[in-house]
DNA sequence: TAGTTCGTTCAATCGAAATTGAACGAATTG
DNA sequence: CAATTCGTTCAATTTCGATTGAACGAACTA
């Protein structure tokens, strides 16, 4: 072989989208090559396999992995099989606003209202350290009131969000 | 001096608190100590010094003082001037919506209309590598669609979320 | 059945960002 | 003016998580 890695060809535009996409995901918090992955799939008319993926992308196959499955948990990808090929390929869903929503149920929503558990804890709490006298009575007040403005806040979230939704 | 570093205390609920705003900051991609400042103050009936947060938090004095300095930016805490003492003291502030709005105009909306501005030249490169033959007419009309697709999504949400916050 | 070709997992590596200690300038005090 | 007491800055370190190479099991193939 004489050509070790010829780097494949990716057009101007496609390279920028990719790199919007891995800025996107960072931004959040989530690895740069998920990003990646899904702006170079949500720019690609054919599904690709996993070594299309990080030949184009130049990341190991196990980040493409990896890379996927994470999108895959959020419905921003899809798995497509092709006849006589034993290889996974991989799509992007086309509807971004479905997308918005299955990572709000699945990411966001359980993340809510595992929160409002704990606000609840948390003030259980709250009264065990005023009747062990550890704080006065005056502490508890306030804190009791600060704790309760971040459930009503809490709780009108997962109204609204749900709401806001349906209008994009 | 015979005790070198009494660790103050802090009742159960405060513990806990502090341990939860740390834990949303981080969930954020934020420092984690910026949300224990955060935590600790909002609990807090009075202001704080920066030398009493890093007490509090057993974190260095140089921390406080970032958090701090990162959460007066969002507006999330202000400063409050006492009389006689030339330190600087602390205290969070107390409508958590008009926080969140501020967080919204000042991290969130410029990063909205600097990605429409962005996806406005990735159009203009999709129809120079279009020109350039680097990419099929059937190939330019679906990326166009996506990219479209995106930049209608993103002005709905540039008008939805401000009107979200609204009702919260 | 031995040999490929897949995708996944896992320990090790690497990089970026948080944290810190020390040095500093400014303001204050004796 | 010398000595403190502030808050900030910055280089060095630490920590955390993304990324990777290698090993593996499963599904196919000749």
């Amino acid at each position: 072989m004489s050509q070790e890695d010829s780097i494949p060809t990716l057009s101007k535009a496609r390279l920028e989208f990719i790199e919007a996409g891995g800025r996107l995901c960072q931004l959040l918090g989530l690895p740069r090559s998920t990003g990646q992955i899904y702006g170079l799939l949500h720019l690609s008319p054919k599904p690709l396999s996993l070594d299309e993926i990080s030949a184009l992308l130049s990341i190991s196959k196990a980040s493409a992995s990896t890379g996927t499955r994470q999108l895959m948990s959020w419905q921003a990808v899809r798995q497509v099989w092709v006849q006589g090929d034993r290889r996974d390929y991989f799509e992007s869903v086309e509807d971004l606003r479905q997308m918005l929503r299955n990572a709000y149920n699945a990411y966001f929503r359980p993340k809510l209202e595992k929160s409002q558990g704990r606000l609840e804890l948390l003030i259980e709490a709250l009264e065990l350290d005023r009747k062990s006298g550890e704080i006065s009575r005056e502490e508890y007040a306030f804190c009791l009131k600060r704790l309760q403005e971040i459930g009503s806040l809490q709780t009108k979230m997962t109204k609204v969000l749900p709401l806001a939704e349906k209008f994009l």
